[in-house]
Order: C-alpha cells, then structure tokens, then sequence
DNA sequence: GTTCGTGCAAACGGTTTGCAACAAT
DNA sequence: ATTGTTGCAAACCGTTTGCACGAAC
C-alpha cells in the first residue's frame, strides 16, 4: 500500500516491513485489538514479527496520534483506529465492540452539575444487537 | 462498627479484624482508592495487613455485590463503594474522579442506533471544576 | 560507520496463588 | 479435628526494556 507508506512518513515513522504489517492491519480494522491479537493476526504473514516490535509499533502508532488505546472492558487495553470523539456499544453476549458516531449520542446534563465545567464526554452503551 | 460487621455477615463474609478494617474504609470513602492505596491507607491502622488480604477482601466484597471495580483511567483499576448505576466525572487536572447519580445525565440516542438494544449506558465525564 | 529498527530474553509491576501457621469453633 | 483466614513468597501475565545483531544510507 502505497498510501500507508506515505501516511507513516508524514507522522514521521519509517516504514520498515514490520511495522507495514501492523499498521496495515490495526488502522484498518474496526475490531477492537488487543496487543496479542495483534500479533497473532500479523505473525502469518510477516513471521519474524515479535512481541516487543508489535508493542513498539503500537506504541508508536499511538504516540504518533494514528491510534489511541481504550479501556472497555475489565483490564483489557485495545487498539482503536478511530481517533477521533466517538462512544462504544458493547454486546453483552459476544464482548464485540462496536464504534459509535459522536452525533449519535446526545447528553443533557442535569443542572446539579453546574459546578463541573464539562469539556468531553463518553458513553459506553451496552446491551445486545437486536434481531432483525 | 456494629453496623458493618452486620453488613458483612448478612453477606456470608467472616469479619475478621483485617476485612473489618478493609472494608470500614473502602466501603465508605467516595475517593475512588487503588489497591495499594487501600493498603497504604490501612496498614497504620492495622500492622498485621498484607497485601494479599488486601486483595483477598477487595475481590470478596466485590464478588458479594458490596463493592466494584472500575476502569476509568489507562490502566488503572479502582474500587468504588458506589454498586448502582452511575456515571463519573473526572477532574483533567488532579486526576480526581467524582460520582456522578444516574439521573443527573439524560442520554438520547440518534435512530442510526435502531440496530442495538441498549439495557445500560454509563457516561464519563471530563473536565475541570468550576471556580465558584 | 553511524543510525535506526529488530528479535530475544530478561525485567517489571500489579495481581494471584500455594502453602504452612494459626485462629475459632 | 475441622474449617476458614492470614502472611509470606513465589508465580503469573501483559507490557517494557537492555542489548547485541542487522539493514539502510
């Protein structure tokens, strides 16, 4: 990919193969990745990919501001390709993460929060995906 | 405490001196405490405290519905007395986070969000304090 | 030949577990 | 004696780090 080449140069990141395969894969997936799934999904077809690579990358990514890191669930960190304001729906019964447009969430506070001068907010929704 | 030895054998836990004195704090602070700040806290108190009973009583009264745990910050899991729904706020400045009652927030989802059944929605609020 | 990235293995830090000593009944 | 709790230290697991090798310029 032509334009991942380009997009690592501009933040300023040399694209080695190694690091071609994990961006290549975590800034196009919207899964919610860990490190280790990761790797697993990018070992196959890059087989001298080792953990520590596959943190400093995502690390990289991270720091870079290509990615950002999420704490859904109970002590897991995932990967989010999606950087910018936007809310999570997570299915009870499959763990599955889905992104959710900021605009599709609205919040109105009530007035007791006066005193808290409120520059962001997230929601995490959760429930099950409706049968259709 | 007669109060909370009550509470604590009404829920099947023993209340030994160092669960008594584990639990007379973390159930009754709105500080939002870390395991070793719940040690740290403690241990003048009680000297014989190690930390494995510290982790030992937090998961218990975590499993008996008397407490739980949150994730609100990167990597960060904290207890909070606070078992209902609510929501959080949390201070960018000093890191504090501060319980926010359920009703104080309204949510209304846009009908692109038609496909997801949502039974529960916690909300997190950042930001700073209001000089008054 | 200097710079930067890599793989490996060791270190790390928060949490858990195994176990022997120790209540309490 | 049995049951349950404790402290200690070791194990654990995800993540980071140190370091020597290797590729690129």
């Amino acid at each position: 990919m032509k334009n991942l080449i380009e997009v690592l140069n501009r933040h300023g990141i040399q694209p080695t193969p190694q690091r071609l395969a994990v961006a290549g894969f975590v800034l196009f997936t919207d899964r919610h990745p860990t490190a280790e799934e990761v790797l697993a999904q990018v070992q196959p077809s890059c087989p001298t990919l080792s953990k520590a690579t596959v943190y400093n990358t995502l690390n990289l990514l991270v720091e870079r501001g290509l990615l950002r890191t999420q704490n859904l669930l109970e002590g897991v960190v995932v990967f989010d390709a999606n950087t910018g304001h936007h809310h999570h729906f997570i299915d009870d019964q499959t763990g599955k993460i889905y992104d959710i447009p900021h605009e599709a969430v609205d919040i109105q506070s009530h007035e007791s929060l006066a005193d808290f001068e409120i520059t962001e907010y997230q929601v995490t929704l959760r429930g099950h995906l409706k049968k259709k």
